[in-house]
DNA sequence: CCTGACCTTTACGCGGTCTTGACGGTCCCG
DNA sequence: CGGGACCGTCAAGACCGCGTAAAGGTCAGG
């Protein structure tokens, strides 16, 4: 679960805060001023929620107190629209910069954009692998591995088997893989398509008369099957 | 130097950015629409600045397209105030979001706070010396050793290994390879990538005719095997 | 001014890939 | 039962990308 900090000298703020983050599961720590939320970084909150003009310390101090101990996304509210306390905000080390009165949903995306930022990365090479029962594909680094080898695949190839999967397992129409792997102006010459599946079965599948991931759905096109 | 890429269709704002960014040590690309921003994605910018509101395609769409193409940052320009374009925006993977007309200081901070989230990782923990069966590379004093003896390679040369070395065996485009070695100017040069893999090849390979170390992804570009 | 290193460009053969046509099978519907 | 629409399969020729060699071109250093 993700752990937000939220930093905050009016109780009203951390209160409806504290509601609405835990309604969106979220867990909730939180802080009334720059002491005690420099205190509150050793509990390693993946992300901070900061109101500027704390009753104890100047708000920028606080920023790089914080810096100096977590490298979690710091998001700043302010009721301050004053354009060069921003940019002293964000250089000091925040990520994003909030002005009160601000939309909670316009907030809550912030929030999800700046986590998915900062643990995205954390996880490095992370493979978009999909899994079929015979054959595994990697999206990223564009290979399919079968029974333990790799097999190839021609770029057409390679178009249409992605196009499949990314779909997740919905039905393609016609029209539409052929647009999506030869362009939009190819949309009539449906005779590649099975010609191309035709190959992909052939070399993906267990038995290609009886596809079991590749399926056609008879009158409406393609899917995938995982 | 950081790469940026503009994506707008107002040449106006184009030229604008341009010419600050520039000024500000950014190295810039642009692109007037939403299919080319896509391809621009190949050239690997380390930020891209993208107006919503293109004409050929939905701004949401770009950035799921440009997404799947790279991690770099994300940073929406746009005119509409609606809380809900920007929800819609960070969900679909951008980073920031900022609403015409801003303040251009605040504008260039967020772009400092984006970079700098998005690098400040990538710096971790790096292997400077990489194995392959028949040679060994050692990224930062430049050096190659093969068969106990050292290896020269021409400058060129050694700007493309070192390319292909770095993105640790994933597959990587011709326009991405020309960007990365010749500039983004020289992305349609690809006779130059066979020249040049020939040459390292003949260098490095045990048998330049069935290289196992620079292969060649037939249609979609070359990688390196350690 | 010459030389050598390096980059760029041209030319060409080969093999893989794409396209196209033909044909058989299946299912549905008149 | 017959026809048509749709799908699967195969094979052959056209075409394009890739690898390779080798000839200009540029530039710095001697």
């Amino acid at each position: 679960m993700t752990t937000v900090l939220v930093v905050d000298d009016d109780p009203q703020i951390v209160r409806a805060l504290r509601i609405t983050l835990t309604a969106h599961g979220y867990r909730v720590l939180t802080a009334a001023d720059g002491a005690s939320a420099l205190r509150a970084a050793d509990d390693h909150p993946d992300m901070v929620v900061l109101d500027l003009g704390l009753p104890d310390l100047d708000g920028l101090d606080v920023i790089t107190g914080l810096r100096r101990a977590t490298t979690a996304p710091i998001v700043v509210l302010s009721g301050r629209l004053d354009s060069a306390d921003k940019v002293r905000a964000l250089d000091a080390g925040a990520d994003d910069y909030v002005t009160k009165p601000f939309g909670l949903e316009e907030f809550l995306a912030r929030l999800r954009a700046a986590v998915r930022r900062s643990t995205g990365r954390r996880s490095g090479a992370e493979e978009p692998l999909v899994r079929a029962a015979s054959f595994t594909v990697d999206l990223t680094a564009k290979k399919i591995h079968r029974d333990g080898t790799g097999v190839h695949l021609t770029p057409t190839e390679w178009g249409l088997l992605e196009v499949l999967v990314r779909a997740g397992g919905e039905v393609l129409s016609p029209r539409r893989l052929l647009a999506e792997v030869w362009g939009p102006n190819h949309t009539s010459a449906t005779h590649y398509l099975r010609v191309y599946l035709v190959q992909l079965r052939r070399k993906l599948e267990p038995d290609p008369a009886h596809p079991r991931h590749l399926v056609t759905e008879p009158g409406r096109g393609y899917r995938f099957q995982p």
